[in-house]
RNA sequence: CGGGGCGUAGCGUAGUCUGGUUAGCGCGCCUGCUUUGGGAGCAGGAGUUCGUCGGUUCGAAUCCGGCCGCCCCGACCA
């Protein structure tokens, strides 16, 4: 293509809306325009890159045996109310009515539209396995879009779904996606880890999620040296060891004006902090909940709401504190407490002597011992941080900071048990489908290549996602000989099928180059004055910076031979 | 939804506190000449309902109120 005919707005300056420097390079290099909250135009670059992308994505799932299929996005809301998530899923998804006042919405993911199609086509277990994917738009009111195409409200996922007869069939179909998605994101130049995850209310067991490390993810993973690697929102991790004096004792109140939280009380008492049992009183679902957890952790919500099989909890006012405990918060605690259920951190059982609220005003209790003082029920209810203990391996704990770009489950019978997908096994009997999903975000795939490979003048593209393969810049486009020179080379690229963009605008070098370096094409192929006369051209590579000559007529050999072994 | 910030030409911004000529500057854009290896120089030129609606005032980008939009932190995130 020649850059002179394109539409390809590079900016000098970033636009005041973005923050991430992937949003950031989109807009300078012209990739992208936003035209509202989370909704962008993708320009040309852009959806080169897309199309790029698309295709690995799609010649690696038909590599296991998917068969593409389009659903549409817009869905009747009778579909998701047979599942049950028309009521389950709230706001996030987009809901419409037509003109007869019917209700529609607008799909965040399709096991719905795809279990529709199993029940009515599936017949026997001899048509399993089956794999259904599509790429497609998702919609989603988020909360809060952010950070240009990382979290978005109109997306692109390449989304499949995987029919079994039985949950070891399941497994394998799952194994498929697991391996094609390593491949997929492998060929995509990317460095990723895979953590495992938790499945939240999409239902089902098993889960992981491919992470690309990024301080611009808004992700946590846990990750250790010797393999452990978990989302944030699942990991565990072992508490560090904490002297407790051992000698016999029976909790005893002692006077502690004022002293209100952990952080009050270790200056207080001069105890740390991991000796005090930290107790929050919850309500959830509208019966009081009173969790304990060691004085130096956080409460994990989302391990709360795994516990409870709610998310409908909020921490209690003032006032349901004095009603179900008897005192202010501040001072709470778990010994002689009635009425109330008790759910505490694992890392609490076997500990002793510890220190924890009276449920009186100013007052706090020494010599409390879980499981004698107080019954509790024992959950892993704490969120790991940053040097906590690997339950493998005992070693620290690192917490980072990562991008989402794929996500696998493994979902068993929950869509099919409530819409009615079953086949007939072997034995004539009637059994539900064992499902899969797996979701890839398409958009996550350039912005984390993107905010993997930043520098000062741009990025450095993988070959493989980038819009173009080569730029082919000529220096000075008023000097016949070089413009001639430029123009066999360009058609030289493109006979030998060479994704090449060439830079025939007339503009100063200087200008070519810095729009070079924004765009993120891999290599740039210089025609200038000095080198030419000599017959040479120069290669260079976007990542390393390293600079090449080359004869001229040698120059496209060399380039095709640089796409075999990339990198 | 809670907290914070912002809205002036395509982009970046000054001016707003303390109301008063024709709303200023840089980049970009158009024309001409010169220039051509890291975002050129000179000259001329076009482009702004100052987010929007209303109020105060002789007079509003500026003060007051409503609304809309965008960004950030948090909540949230199938």
């Amino acid at each position: 293509m020649r850059w002179s005919k394109l539409f390809i707005p590079t900016l000098r300056e970033v636009p005041a809306e973005a923050e991430a420097p992937s949003h950031k390079l989109l807009l300078r290099a012209g990739y992208v325009r936003q035209i509202a909250s989370g909704i962008y135009v993708y320009l040309y670059l852009a959806q080169r890159s897309f199309l790029k992308i698309t295709r690995i994505v799609r010649e690696e799932m038909d590599a296991i045996g998917a068969q593409e299929f389009y659903m549409p996005a817009l869905n009747p809301a009778e579909l998701w109310q047979e599942s049950g998530r028309w009521d389950q899923v709230g706001q996030i998804m987009f809901r419409l009515k037509d003109r007869n006042q019917r209700d529609l919405c607008l799909g965040i993911t399709h096991e719905e539209g795809m279990t529709d199609i199993a029940r009515r086509e599936l017949r026997s277990y001899r048509q399993l396995p089956q794999i259904w994917y599509q790429i497609q738009e998702k919609f989603r009111d988020e909360p809060r879009p952010k950070s240009g195409l990382l979290r978005m409200r109109q997306f692109i996922m390449k989304d499949s779904y995987s029919f079994d007869l039985d949950p070891a069939a399941m497994e394998v179909s799952y194994k498929k996606h697991y391996d094609a998605y390593c491949r997929i994101f492998e060929r995509c130049g990317l460095k990723y880890k895979i953590v495992e995850a938790s499945s939240g209310a999409m239902g089902g067991k098993l889960s992981h999620e491919f992470m690309v490390l990024s301080d611009a993810g808004e992700d946590w993973v846990v990750l250790c040296s010797c393999g452990y690697a978990a989302n944030r929102e699942k990991a565990t991790s072992r508490p560090s060891p904490v002297e407790d004096d051992s000698s016999q004792h029976s909790p005893e109140p002692f006077p502690t004006p004022g002293q209100r939280t952990i952080e009050d009380m270790v200056k207080f008492t001069g105890e740390v902090a991991a000796r005090f049992i930290k107790s929050l009183l919850y309500v959830a679902e509208d019966k009081p909940v009173l969790l304990l957890l060691r004085g130096d952790r956080q409460l994990s919500e989302s391990k709360l709401a795994e516990v409870l099989g709610t998310d409908v909890f909020r921490p209690a006012t003032p006032e349901e504190a004095e009603r179900y405990l008897g005192g202010p918060l501040g001072f709470v605690g778990p010994v002689k407490l009635k009425g109330v259920r008790i759910l505490a951190e694992a890392g609490l059982e076997g500990r002793r002597n510890m220190i924890s609220g009276a449920n009186q005003k100013d007052t706090h209790l020494r010599y409390v011992t879980p499981g004698k003082d107080f019954k509790a029920e024992y959950h892993d209810l704490h969120e790991v941080v940053d040097g906590d203990i690997c339950i493998l391996c005992g070693l620290r704990l690192k917490v980072s900071k990562s991008i989402e770009i794929g996500h696998v489950f493994q979902l068993g019978t929950r869509y099919s048990d409530t819409m009615g997908a079953r086949v007939l096994d072997r034995a004539g009997k009637q059994v539900s489908l064992y499902m899969g999903s797996y979701g890839i975000g398409l958009e996550r795939i350039l912005t984390a290549a993107i905010e993997q490979n930043i520098d000062a003048d741009g990025t450095a593209l993988p070959a493989s996602v980038a819009p173009f393969e080569v730029i082919l810049t000529v220096t000075n486009m008023e000097i016949a000989a070089l413009r001639e020179a430029g123009d066999k080379l360009y058609e030289e690229m493109r006979s030998r099928g060479i994704d090449v963009l060439y830079d025939d605008r007339d503009e100063r070098p200087g200008v070519k180059f810095k729009d070079a370096d924004l765009t993120g094409v891999p290599y740039r192929l210089t025609l200038g004055r000095k080198k030419f006369e000599k017959g040479l051209t120069e290669i260079l590579d976007r990542s390393t910076r390293e600079m090449t000559d080359v004869r001229i007529e040698r120059a496209a050999g060399e380039l095709e031979t640089r796409r075999l072994r990339p990198g």
